[in-house]
DNA sequence: TCACTATGCTTGTTATAACAGATGAAATTC
DNA sequence: GAATTTCATCTGTTATAACAAGCATAGTGA
């Protein structure tokens, strides 16, 4: 599979990564995205690096997903569904483990149950909450997913190593955690 | 600035990485999108650390650009024109620098047009293609727009080291650099 | 008990990614 | 020169992220 066309682009300006003699040489992604100038920080490049390598790998699952009739967002829902087992969850107990603080919950739910997928039931307790479960024929459409998902991501990283994807997530992990005190 | 909540989370099941003694672990994502099983494997892993990093950055950054009006990819598609110069691009081209490979280009521009940031004209030459170019008033609010993004690029990753910036660059640009032959 | 506040969800709306087909123009082929 | 193919853009549509307001329900305090 070759990469597709470069997704979205985002801040970048002068500046790049000086080598050891203090030269600047262009990184990889300043080609792929045609950017003649450098980057504006190591920061930028970094910030840039983190967003294309995710549009990228989205892009690709999406079109590994696509004979499935499901997006990558559906899948995720009904693999949550899944992991609550028969009681279900709310609304905002699957938005709270799937999408930004406001998620488009509601209709995202109604497609799924459209295409059979869950079962929505407001509460005979608070008739606030309305809880979901996955259904027998979502948990099929899972089984069928899976083996595509899996080896899809596998696909896309196995050319690192273990030691270098491991290194990978610890660097990723550390950038989420900044302290709170900044910006 | 605190974290917001979880965006998207993506594909995850069992497996995680093992320590030295073989124990499985639970990393930092694992904890944020309350997944009690660990990761399929250190693909899915890195694939989720990826995309949620993406997502967290991107929607900090949308947080700080939402009280000048601007989008972070009509932002993108000013800068791009920018540094087109007088001549300006056609909308092939603006998507090739910009987003996938079939990106919705005429409305985004038609909207950045009604803004008055940009201008649209069809060439005389060549009656198919349509030529774009910034306008002064695009030019100014990239002014004011440029230190709004780069010291928020900035703050997002200023926890980090130089080296460790660099590390991440590295093994972003290897996570893209897949052979052709994979998947 | 009532008024007020908070919660959970729904709906309308905009922007963007993605898919697909249509339109007009240019290039190519016969 | 005409027909066909290719190209660039436009438009309709769906899904999703995001914003905002409204509705129904539950909880709280006086």
């Amino acid at each position: 599979m070759t990469a597709p066309k470069q997704s979205r682009t985002r801040a970048a300006s002068q500046g790049t990564r000086t080598t050891a003699g203090g030269q600047a040489s262009p990184g990889q992604l300043q080609k792929e995205i045609r950017q003649t100038k450098s980057f504006a920080s190591i920061h930028a490049e970094a910030f840039l690096n983190i967003v294309r390598t995710a549009d990228q790998t989205q892009h690709l699952l999406h079109m590994q997903l696509k004979p499935y009739g499901i997006t990558e967002t559906q899948y995720n829902s009904l693999r949550i569904l899944r992991g609550a087992g028969k009681q279900g969850l709310s609304c905002a107990e699957i938005g709270e483990r799937l999408i930004s603080q406001d998620p488009d919950i509601t209709r995202l739910l109604g497609r799924l149950e459209r295409q059979g997928l869950v079962r929505r039931e407001r509460g005979a307790k608070d008739r606030r909450v309305v809880m979901t479960k996955i259904t027998a024929s979502g948990l099929e459409r899972l089984k069928e997913l899976d083996p595509v998902v899996t080896s899809t991501v596998h696909a896309l990283l196995d050319h690192l190593s273990e030691d270098e994807l491991g290194k990978m997530i610890g660097l990723l992990e550390r950038a989420r955690s900044r302290p709170t005190s900044s910006a």
